[in-house]
DNA sequence: CCTACCGATCGGTAGG
DNA sequence: CCTACCGATCGGTAGG
């Protein structure tokens, strides 16, 4: 399993991290350009170079940050004695969680990741399938102890993973939702469509 | 309602539409060069100009195609008198038959729209409202017919189209799934998940 | 459909 | 953290 360090970031650099999160975001990892994120930081293009290595470092930097955050809490979640329908619950709700409150990182990663180079590239793609695995892992306990449908655990990990993408829209416009009811709402939907009913 | 026009397409300019939409799929818009859709055409970057005006028309033309086809359905679906969980059972299984089938499309159309210059952008975004708010309407029969649970109607309708999305993991890797296999297991989960139990 | 070429902008470096 | 600047590449045009 690709292991992602700690490091110790200079909280200049954290900013501008966020920033480049940001504008990746709203207008894509290639169309960004370093002038673009230093004049949102306050300093010239070539200052940035003083903080960060390249701009490939920073995409680097956020999607690593995301996949670190993601496994750690599979990693908790694994060493509790819930039930396999609480441990699920838990997951979808962690990665709504997330999607409201670390929004621009959160789609970077999900959206931006190809323009990863090669290495990290690989790297990245890895660290995605070893989470999809576990995950598929949990929901086959599911549906062996019962408290599952029986479908197929991969499709049904994609398809919750990408379900809870429809908070991208929320983010645009919210409906008046508060984040509580939208999390609510969604759970049950996703719940509802895969446990076993009793 | 925003329309779109049919146009006579000559078959190299449409041949030339689906390279880009491979590329802009595989590499984003930005970070796709005229010079690679002419490689891949076979000609030079000069040369394109004779069959299209701009890249932006490229990307113009592959998100309103999609958006035209999804919206036709939408019409030709409320003609019909099916039942309304037989209706979004059928739009749900076009909005995946589309995915597994005009895959770099609609992928394009899904998550490159925002490089759309100003004025498509708005026409884009509010054909897509426009979509989304008949879908929820649709929702809204069917809670009000006691066909489907009491969720809030616009979250359902985000939620399910996003699921749907989870094909783009089966595209990178089809762990041995048929599309009919795929299409059947994620149609009854989705469905599971909001239908009224009885 | 090609050759030749344009101005603009890109990520990044040198040197202070 | 700045000024000054680099080579590379971009979308697109002129003219044939």
């Amino acid at each position: 399993m690709p292991k992602v360090k700690d490091q110790i970031i200079s909280p200049r650099r954290f900013e501008i991290r966020q920033i480049a999160a940001k504008l990746f975001h709203e207008r894509g990892y290639s169309a960004t350009g370093m002038r673009s994120i230093a004049a949102e930081a306050g300093m010239e293009a070539a200052s940035l170079y003083n903080h960060i290595g390249s701009k490939s470092d920073l995409l680097e930097d956020i999607c690593f940050s995301m996949a670190d955050q993601f496994m750690r809490q599979l990693d908790d979640l694994e060493a509790s004695d819930a039930t396999l329908q609480q441990q699920l619950a838990s997951v979808l709700r962690f990665h709504m969680h997330m999607m409201i409150h670390a929004y621009h990182e959160v789609f970077v990663a999900n959206n931006e990741w190809k323009h990863l180079p090669g290495t990290e590239l690989s790297r990245f793609l890895q660290v995605r399938r070893h989470y999809e695995s576990k995950l598929t892992q949990l929901i086959e306990r599911g549906i062996k102890a019962g408290e599952f449908r029986q479908v197929d655990p991969w499709v049904a990990v994609v398809t919750l993973l990408s379900a809870i993408r429809g908070i991208e829209y929320w983010h645009r416009n919210p409906h008046g939702l508060s984040p509580r009811r939208l999390e609510l709402d969604i759970i049950t939907q996703l719940l509802e469509g895969i446990k076993q009913p009793r």
